[in-house]
DNA sequence: AAGAGCGCCAACCGCCAAGAT
DNA sequence: CATCTTGGCGGTTGGCGCTCT
């Protein structure tokens, strides 16, 4: 291990906070074409002006295609607290087991949900003197307060940034064109990069700044119509982007029928 | 109606381990 | 072996939305 530690990337000249449509579209396309050997310098090289380990994380989290999102199962949360009890705050361990979910997505129940839960329980066992400290005991569904968690994420979020498409249908961009979970229209990757009119990354660093890059935005914005059409070029004006950013949000939730 | 408080969760931060040089 | 780089992990926080008063 070295000494000291250069900081990741140079903050001042990264963004942080939330992630947009395009962010998040960018970063897939460009994992979807090269993968992500070097998550340091994956950001530069897709054109996004991110922090890798900020890029990493959202694939890992959400955009990755065999992540799991919506409420945890009765089965699920069981398992996590089984899995909690003999290894701790691994949670990268007890996601390991949990096919689909995220450390961060089961640290955050355990956090929110789980451990109160458990917590009342236990009280309630130690105040009646109860023996029995098993998970089945210590687990009652009947308050299961995840599934009014999904119900209004998905009622508030549906054109989040975060949220604003189903990251897990976006599997093999390239060709799948419907999941199993139903006839989902995927935005085909190879389509935007016709859009686009040109190798969709080439080898060396993409020089455009997102807040000047009229084509992407052009892009996007046709991407959010639906079917696609001509359309005059989108503001550059970055303060106008948010909004620029919803209607493309909106459209993509259309697009993808989510 | 409006402000305060609370809950939830996406994202950031800092540390550590492993691999590379 | 020492140092450097990178990925991964767990703790924490900021912001948003909901509920309560």
């Amino acid at each position: 291990m070295g000494k000291g530690r250069a900081p990741c990337c140079d903050k001042s000249k990264v963004k942080k906070g939330p992630w947009s449509c395009e962010e998040d579209l960018r970063l897939i396309a460009f994992i979807q074409k090269h993968g992500h050997q070097n998550w340091r310098s994956l950001p530069k090289q897709a054109g996004l002006l991110r922090c890798g380990k900020s890029c990493r994380l959202r694939w890992i989290n959400y955009l990755r295609p065999d992540v799991k999102r919506g409420n945890f199962t009765p089965q699920e949360e069981d398992t996590i607290v089984k899995l909690h009890q003999t290894l701790g705050n691994k949670w990268s361990k007890i996601a390991s087991h949990l096919p689909g979910r995220t450390d961060n997505e089961i640290k955050n129940v355990w956090n929110t949900h789980l451990k109160k839960r458990v917590m009342k329980k236990l009280e309630g066992a130690t105040s009646r003197s109860s023996s029995s400290s098993s998970t089945s005991v210590l687990l009652s569904h009947t308050d299961h307060t995840s599934k009014n968690v999904t119900e209004k994420e998905e009622a508030t979020k549906s054109c989040s940034p975060t949220s604003s498409y189903n990251a897990s249908s976006v599997s093999n961009l390239s060709q799948v064109h419907e999941i199993s979970s139903g006839n989902v229209n995927i935005v085909d990757m190879d389509w935007i990069f016709q859009l686009m009119n040109e190798e969709p990354f080439p080898s060396g660093v993409i020089e455009t700044p997102l807040e000047c890059d009229v084509d992407f935005w052009d892009m996007l914005d046709i991407i959010g119509s639906s079917p696609p059409h001509p359309h005059p070029p989108p503001n550059s004006d970055y303060s106008k982007l948010d909004n620029h950013s919803d209607a493309s949000c909106q459209g993509l939730s259309n697009e993808l029928g989510v």
